[in-house]
DNA sequence: GTCTATAAGTGGATAGAC
DNA sequence: GTCTATCCACTTATAGAC
């Protein structure tokens, strides 16, 4: 606590994020993060027993944050549901979130089995509102999907600079809005 | 051509393009392959030439087509156009899909780099009408997701039996429906 | 807190017998 | 067309010096 201390550790986890979203997580060796950072291998396990562990620690920050949306979600209107959400994702989650999107695969197999889907499904069901009609579930994922999409470079072309968090929150919120009359589409 | 030809190299693709979808293309091993289909790595190699082979030869039909129906989108209506796609993607080639998504960042490393991005960039473009409003270009890219969404495991829980395919072409053709007045939200 | 050295294992890929 | 046997690069992880 007490005297200065190296911040080995979080640049560790600042560069294995950094790569992880790059080249997916099972092609980012340790080898490549420690000479990154021009220390050795050893040194890393200094800080972090496995490899996994360094998943796990950037995970868990964003896990709680979830966690803590979930239980103040609950009879809040939904569009600030969503805005609060799309806070997240873009603020200081967001290369957090744009790593569980580009591993999931890898996360399956992690022990940690991070709980964000189970999250994200929970968050499905709260901001919709008819969870009977099939359409009215898809949407709420769409609409929780745009946000990612606002932040994420996922299925986006890289040059796509209107497209802000703003825009995206926007369009969630035409999503999570009840339909008028038929749930189905103009003829 | 003529007389019986051992089935070997279709039943690699098939138990391949599963393990991939599964537990990640970089997670399995070309001896887990092997294992399950009871041959040894070797065998594998007479079928093709390297891992990566095998990724080309499971998406090449599959660019094919997706290039087809680029070529004969262009002034066709945009319901039917997305209808095409979803009959794509639900059909034989959904495995095929859900591997893509689920490997994006494996197939970026590959030197294939499947076109599949670029395609659907162009895909984008056909069916989203006013693509000066950032707005519109993520409703539009939205309305393939959802096709997407419906025929994929991704954000999906595992047990939504009644997300079909027809829902999701649904819920897309009205995203990518023209807005009504303005392009926002209700206040 | 960081190093060198190395263990112990797995990966993709090849040679050559049958 | 499939096998055995092997190569070698590279991985995570540990032991122990400084």
């Amino acid at each position: 606590m007490a005297g200065r201390r190296s911040d080995t550790r979080e640049r560790i986890q600042q560069v294995a994020l950094e790569l992880f979203i790059d080249q997916g997580y099972e092609k980012t060796s340790l080898r490549e993060i420690a000479e990154r950072l021009e220390v050795t291998k050893a040194a890393l396990y200094y800080h972090f027993r496995t490899k996994e562990d360094i998943v796990v620690s950037l995970t868990e920050d964003f896990g709680d944050s979830l966690e803590e949306l979930l239980e103040w979600a609950p009879g809040q209107p939904r569009d600030e549901i969503l805005r609060r959400f799309a806070d997240l994702v873009a603020g200081r989650f967001g290369p957090v979130m744009a790593f569980i999107q580009a591993n999931q695969n890898a996360m399956k197999e992690l022990q940690v089995k991070s709980e964000f889907p189970e999250q994200l499904k929970r968050l499905f069901a709260l901001i919709s509102l008819d969870d009977r009609d099939p359409a009215a579930r898809l949407r709420a994922r769409l609409a929780l999907v745009a946000i990612l999409l606002g932040n994420s470079p996922m299925l986006l072309d890289e040059e796509d600079d209107e497209m802000s968090g703003e825009v995206a929150l926007q369009v969630a919120l035409e999503l999570a809005s009840p339909r008028s009359g038929s749930p189905g589409l103009a003829p």
